[in-house]
DNA sequence: ATCTAGTTTAAAATCATTCTAAAGAGCCTT
DNA sequence: AAGGCTCTTTAGAATGATTTTAAACTAGAT
């Protein structure tokens, strides 16, 4: 077992922070302990928000929108594009596609072996490839 | 030869307009003149704005995207999700995809047959796959 | 020419997100 | 344990793309 289990859950995730290179704050140990604790699962500025006043707790909106991006660009979270309304987070990193169902904006995860691109084209010259994001829009079936 | 070279231009974006489902309003041919002249390339509200504009024409903000909105329910346009900060209309609605260089917000076709997804999942029950957009972010090799 | 539903317009409103500048909090050094 | 430096947080203002409004206009039918 890892040395997590050793640790108060507040230190685990200080520690989870100050290895991305993010001092630990309150208020990022607090939303790491929502958001990083292994679940998969796509969040918003607002819901997030909703999780931290459900869980007796206050941060700032502009500290939530900072937090989402500082996250995002140190590799804890994963922004997902499918509209321009507003951002979405992944709480999984790894490598994985989306179904998305405008209908009734519905992101779900595909498996990550279920979409496989046998041929990729070569990146334009003097550039390399960073990351292949496939989204597979579905509607339901009776229109 | 098809039988837009015995009309008129205009007549001739007056009448896809039409067939569209659209009245041909003289704002509506003319950005239809614009954008749908079989040329494939990615605008945003602004960059069509400024096309107007250089034509010596004038049409209201709220017109352009309308119109933007309603050609692109029509089928007459395609919207690309690449970022939440502003939206990409794609001139071409072949199925095709999409190189995004985030660095110069730069979007660049992919030719239809260079990325072949081998095999996709199917659609949750009760839905059916409309669209799938792959989008590869790439990034200049020298960081 | 007249009518009517659909469209355009300038301006205001919306709303997610970022910015501001002042107060607070990690954390390193004494 | 205190001081100090830098990074963060905060409430609120600002930003900016997009939508909405309500009045003026027009395509197309009669
Ligand atoms: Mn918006
Ligand atoms: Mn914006
Ligand atoms: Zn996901
Ligand atoms: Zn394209």
């Amino acid at each position: 077992m890892t040395q997590k289990n050793r640790m108060t859950p507040k230190a685990h995730f200080a520690e989870k922070l100050r290895l991305a290179g993010l001092r630990p704050t309150r208020q990022r140990v607090a939303i790491a302990a929502l958001l990083l604790d292994g679940r998969h699962r796509h969040v918003t500025a607002d819901s997030l928000t909703e999780e931290i006043t459900t869980a007796g707790l206050h941060v700032s909106g502009g500290t939530v929108y900072n937090t989402l991006n500082q996250f995002t660009e140190a590799g804890l979270l994963r922004r997902v594009m499918v509209h321009n309304d507003y951002s979405l987070f992944d709480t999984n990193t790894d490598h994985h596609h989306h179904f998305y169902e405008a209908e009734n904006d519905q992101l779900v995860d595909i498996p990550h072996d279920d979409v496989i691109l046998a041929q990729l084209p070569a990146a334009p010259d003097g550039h390399e490839i960073k990351a292949v994001d496939v989204v597979i829009h579905i509607q339901s079936k009776n229109s």
